[in-house]
DNA sequence: ACGATATAGTTGCATATGCAAGGAATGGCC
DNA sequence: GGCCATTCCTTGCATATGCAACTATATCGT
């Protein structure tokens, strides 16, 4: 086999240059709609995490996204630099947990009608069946196990 | 309607989560995968673009992977330092067309197994069904357009 | 030949991503 | 009580990502 070969068949093969040009594509919509806000497609996951949680943990936020703890504690570094998260005190000294400040709320309720028109655009954009199939390709590994 | 009950929407439908969610899933194999070679998932698609096309232009190689130019040129830069790419002369004075070292071939010929084990894992971990969703949703941004 | 326009890459800036290593606090176990 | 392991988070380092603005080169129209 000929390199040109070997590169023959990452290219027809290769999931993960699929799945990280769908990524590109995908996160560079929401990116897109959410700019007039100054907000980040993984910053709004984060919003929303804390919308949902009420207060919610690192740890907790990272698994659920798969990502890890130390890339999460510099996003929310720098959401608590801006004013959108709060640390809330906890018993448990080596926690720290955060939740939406007022501010937060604000945002998280402008970037909402936001989130949906970059929604719709992606729908547009991957076809009901890419939807249907990105949706089956992630139900494995998106448990919302509520709280 | 609540900020939850919108951070519940989100959760529930975003597919920006969910390609977010699969891409860093996918990613870290192959990146695990490839790790002895100290070579990156995004760096080996820049080779096998390389080794497929033999001189690659960054413009089209961007193009193909829906990257941003510049991301690309910083990563070509990275990766000339590392002796991998090497510069080829150009009629047109604004072109900077890339090919594969000596030694950027050998590392290509090196990563091809790695790649192939990381590939059989993805597939494990997405199963079969996963892994034909993914490329439902992909195929219609991924052409391989020959040269 | 010249100026306007278009094309190809690069650079400044900011964010995001993850590994490895380092604290800091807690919870056993004896 | 004191040591050890565990858990949770942060920091150092390096890469990756993209927008906006810039430089350099080429091309087109006149």
């Amino acid at each position: 086999m000929t390199a040109r070969q070997h590169a023959s068949r990452m290219a027809a093969e290769c999931i993960g240059v699929r799945i990280r040009l769908l990524n590109r594509i995908v996160t560079n919509v929401y990116d897109t709609a959410l700019r007039p806000l100054g907000l980040k497609t993984s910053q709004l996951n984060v919003l929303a995490a804390a919308a949902y949680l009420g207060v919610a943990r690192p740890a907790e936020v990272a698994e659920r996204l798969q990502m890890d703890v130390s890339t999460l504690s510099r996003n929310i570094d720098r959401m608590k630099n801006r004013g959108w998260l709060e640390v809330v005190p906890d018993e448990d000294g080596r926690m720290q947990p955060f939740q939406l400040t007022r501010e937060g709320q604000a945002l998280f309720e402008k970037a909402f009608p936001l989130w949906e028109k970059a929604q719709q655009q992606v729908e547009t954009l991957l076809g009901d069946d890419g939807v249907t199939h990105l949706r089956a390709a992630a139900e494995d590994f998106f448990r919302i196990p509520p709280r």
